[in-house]
DNA sequence: TTGTGTTAGCGAAAGGTTTCGCTACACTGT
DNA sequence: ACAGTGTAGCGAAACCTTTCGCTAACACAA
């Protein structure tokens, strides 16, 4: 068994997380739709993916009331700190700011995007 | 088979790969000396996983010597940009704003760093 | 009750990744 | 030439992920 809590999600794993970010708490159905709009995939796969994803500790859902309503452990928040601290330690070797420079560069801000970035630097000038 | 370009490399592919970028090009036994380090696996192993790896296109190698030389297909500059990008889309759902937002106010940046980014940020207003 | 539809679950197939044993080949020193 | 050592490759085992068929349980209308 894979250690808890150290593993990424894999990919159909993270596209249902994605839609329960969205919708939850959600039955079963309704992710369903989105999985098998984007992929054509059968009903029984999405439930069964979801026992797996709570077997792994990754969702839960509420069985009080039928159908039983899902909701992902990890708010979005949460899980793209996770995902960001893994990618700076694997690919950056810790350097959070390479990955900042490196993705102000590559993308498109906004000009309150920027302002507020600079605030945020500002912030961080005062109390190191 | 997978479509080609379009997936993250594997735990045990992106291990290589940050070899790779430390020591590249290198021969097998290098990058198995690491890998065995970490997880004690066998040379056979590491000599499969990147016979994979080249089929996939993530490395290649110099055939005209012995032991043959591997290198990274991509820099680590170019992967991390990319995995960034697949992070900025699947879960920021493509605001790479929010996402330098928050790995600025989670980590902690040198006074240099800060005003590197303050430049970038200079620069991003002159030429929207 | 009987039939119809929706929900949940199991077990196994299909497909991908990771591991290694065994084989072969090239080169070096004797 | 021959043993010994380092290098490369193949195929299959072991393992994990993803998919689905089949079955059961339940609710509700005819």
């Amino acid at each position: 068994m894979r250690e808890l809590g150290s593993s990424q999600p894999t990919a159909v794993e993270l596209e249902i997380l994605r839609i329960l970010w969205d919708l939850e708490p959600c039955p079963v159905r309704d992710i369903h739709a989105r999985l098998a709009e984007a992929k054509g995939t059968n009903y029984s796969t999405t439930v069964k993916m979801l026992s797996v994803m709570m077997q792994k500790g990754l969702v839960t859902r509420n069985e009080k009331v039928t159908p039983h309503l899902y909701k992902a452990v990890l708010s979005r928040q949460k899980a793209a700190k996770k995902f960001l601290s893994e990618l700076i330690e694997k690919i950056y070797d810790g350097s959070a700011m390479s990955l900042v420079l490196q993705a102000l560069a590559s993308g498109k801000a906004s000009q309150s995007e920027i302002n507020e970035a600079r605030k945020l630097l500002d912030e961080m000038e005062d109390k190191p």
